[in-house]
RNA sequence: GUUGCGGUGGCAGAGCGGCCAAUUGCACCAGACUGUAAAUCUGGCGCCCGAACGGGCUACGCAGGUUCGAAUCCUGCCCGCAACA
């Protein structure tokens, strides 16, 4: 059975760093799941943590339109720089190269590390997700971009009474969502049916999940924050501008990236745009926390403690070792 | 010192006699999330009792007063800002 390792948790937590001592010992090659780091060019602000000078290399055999990695101490690093910054994307984009990706990683007897914090992306490429298929229908979202969520609700309930009553309150009351299920019903109204099949997992997969007491969390959150400055993220964004990349572009609504908005056009003080950054992205790794937590099947870490590591490396030794199943 | 404006819940900021424990935003707490997920959305948020309807207490700078009733009106005091001295 194939096997592939996911490395999970709240941001801040060396993620990164933890997957690349791991695909050292362990023979593997990390998949980025980060929903920033598909962004071309955004490599501060998204914490790509590349080594000066190195370059995305495209393998000489045809695995997927912009599909590279980047090598960092010997190890290759898929998931980054995936598409332009000015392009949308979503996961079921970073599902078909992700698939590609693991397929390439396998088939050359490696062990794939799933590292990254964006929770979706890990559940669609480790679970699926049965309605990714179904296409977006840009007409639909135009016509119905002005409703309000009552009005997108009475929709829903025409087209999918049943999907319509099972949502919960709080996503009755999310347009985005409201949007995507009208979109869904849609499109199932004019397929045969039994085209969405859960697809089973046929993977051996371990969850290797990090995290610290929030204290800890919120001085890392911090220090990175400023640390990303001083290493030129301005310049970063600056260069995004001139490329024709514009605040309304999806990709410009990252952590940083939104917040730094205010400080080129003179509304804020850097001091005032730090301080909202700091908040926003210890909101954003609380909600992290929410949705993993969820997750049972997370084996938990604990980096503010000592043993860490060797507690992970172990966990992974046995599992990987095993080879019954 | 005089005149004017202002002091409201952690912050910003509404309210300007009863419908005010007090709009709203932020922060904070909890949560949802099967194609924007670093996104989007929901609930809670003075204290106490209660599962809930609800009830009690303390609150709008401080102290008095007017009124059946005051965050809202009046008086004095304290503090901040602006202008004039």
């Amino acid at each position: 059975m194939k096997k592939l390792l996911v490395i999970c948790g709240p941001t801040a937590t060396g993620k990164t760093r933890l997957a690349l001592d791991l695909a050292k010992t362990f023979g593997g090659e990390l998949l980025s799941a980060d929903s920033r780091q598909v962004y071309r060019k955004m490599d501060i602000g998204t914490g790509k943590d590349l080594p000066v000078n190195s370059k995305l290399q495209i393998p000489n055999y045809k695995l997927g339109r912009n599909i590279g990695y980047y090598e960092i101490k010997g190890i290759r690093l898929w998931g980054y720089d995936l598409v332009d910054p000015k392009d949308e994307f979503s996961v079921s984009k970073y599902l078909k190269s992700a698939q590609l990706i693991l397929k390439d990683i396998w088939k050359r007897g490696k062990l794939p590390i799933l590292v990254g914090g964006t929770g979706l992306y890990i559940k669609s490429v480790v679970d699926g997700i049965p309605t990714i298929s179904v296409p977006t229908s840009p007409s639909l979202r135009l016509s119905l971009a002005k409703k309000n969520v009552e009005e997108l609700f009475e929709i829903l309930a025409q087209f999918d009474a049943l999907k319509a009553a099972s949502m919960n309150s709080s996503d009755k009351k999310n347009p985005r969502r409201l949007l995507r299920a009208i979109e869904v019903a849609q499109w199932r109204l004019s397929q045969k049916p039994g085209m969405l099949l859960k697809r089973k997992s046929d993977m051996n997969t371990l969850f290797v999940g990090l995290n610290a007491p929030f204290v800890v969390l919120e001085q890392k959150i911090l220090l990175r924050i400023k640390k990303r400055i001083t290493q030129g993220f301005g310049e970063e964004v600056t260069n995004l501008l001139s490329r024709g990349v514009n605040w309304n572009h999806q990709s410009m609504d990252s952590l940083g990236y939104r917040q730094w908005k205010e400080y080129i056009i003179g509304k804020k003080t850097i001091e005032k745009v730090i301080q909202e950054w700091f908040t926003d992205e210890k909101n954003y790794a609380k909600r992290q926390i929410t949705w993993f937590k969820k997750n049972k099947r997370i084996i938990w870490f604990d980096v503010s403690k000592e043993s860490w590591k060797k507690d992970i490396e172990n966990t992974v030794r046995r599992w990987h070792n095993n080879n019954a199943e």
